[in-house]
DNA sequence: ATTACTAAGTTCCGAGTAC
DNA sequence: TGTACTCGGAACTTAGTAA
């Protein structure tokens, strides 16, 4: 199947509107979309045969409209889009950062934890974690919302680490990050820690008390 | 310009969004793709050469990020879609300028037709018709969706001047202007005749066969 | 498991040209 | 002017397979 057309569609759409009609020629189209006049033909009557457009040519040019199944994939991928760019905006919660004691870094460092973030997250975490003081009932509900992952707890000689929660986010609603809970916090949380692939006390210019939106 | 990689390119924002890092492997997105895992990896290799994701490819898999470049791709299609939906389109029509017999000149002069014009589409029109060649099974559907206004004919000592049909559009999207029809001519229309209170050849630059939008 | 090279098959493009 | 056909070469795809 041919799908490289869209681009042409679109650029038609774009010419004639999704209800107009526009009188043009191939030759035109070609020099527009920058192709030959024999393929901006062929395209054109291959975005007919798969009923996108509706197409009337002649030896005195052509007419073409789009199709509401051609206005269909074009929506279609607009929605796409709007939800990459003009998305509505996704439950968030906020917090105030707030220096940790530097154990977090310590725990996700460990080789067994670290192998997991890679697969089950998709990155490498920076070594450090960003503490966030946060209101605890809407934290609750906003965790509600997402959708917990598991990364095994594992025993050394020394001692044993336990299971952690994690949780993908976004942070101020770009950025690739996660929640992480080690389980044997298990009492009332106000402040979550936060892994990213990046150090995002750095990225966002971040101090103690700065204010930062989390996204799910 | 990039080729139809922008599907791919558009598959990958999904799946990371548009600043994440995603851990995936060329076979995974060729299943989902619907291409072979040969071609995904080199569709990789060619967004990369093009600047529009950054790769990271090892034998335990790969890693994908949209690179900013990618991410304007995105936003100009984005822009561009909006642009056809975002806003209601309304419906219309284009055609090409066609210069007429200076008919129409004639009879929108006469008197009796020039007060109705001011009192029923609330302008004076210019004295001059601007012809515009258009398909006939188009013109058809675009009228059944305008209000016709009538302007009653009239008689003289040595001719009688009919009705008139009359439909307010919008030249170019803003430019107010009416449609207008004498009602003898009921055979097939393939050529409208359009009257505004300015000079629509002079106000929009049109030569013999300029193309021209009217917009409900 | 991966990525990605090679080779062969397939599709696509556009110059020439008919109508 | 138009559209659209043929056809040789370019570009793309994929199976087999190396690493």
């Amino acid at each position: 199947m041919a799908k490289h057309n869209e681009q042409l569609l679109l650029f038609l759409a774009l010419d004639s509107g999704l209800h107009g009609i526009v009188l043009t020629s191939t030759a035109k189209i070609a020099k527009q979309f920058g192709v030959s006049q024999q393929t901006a033909s062929r395209k054109l009557r291959n975005l007919k045969k798969a009923g996108l457009i509706s197409l009337n040519a002649s030896p005195s040019g052509c007419e073409i409209s789009i199709t509401s199944a051609g206005a269909s994939v074009l929506r279609k991928n607009f929605l796409s889009l709007k939800r990459l760019f003009g998305g509505k905006q996704k439950p968030s919660i906020s917090g105030k950062v707030k220096t940790g004691l530097g154990e977090g870094r310590y725990y996700i460092s460990r080789p067994v934890y670290l192998k997991q973030f890679k697969t089950k997250l998709g990155f490498n975490p920076f070594l450090g974690t960003l503490n966030l003081r946060v209101s605890n009932n809407i934290l609750e509900q906003f965790l509600l919302a997402l959708q917990p992952i598991e990364i095994a707890g594992f025993k050394t000689d020394e001692r044993s680490f336990g299971k952690i929660l994690v949780f993908k986010v976004l942070v101020e609603g770009k950025q690739q990050a996660a929640i992480i809970f080690p389980e044997r916090t298990a009492h009332a949380r106000d402040e979550i820690e936060i892994i990213a692939p990046i150090n995002l006390r750095k990225k966002f210019k971040l101090k103690e008390g700065s204010k930062v939106s989390v996204f799910s």
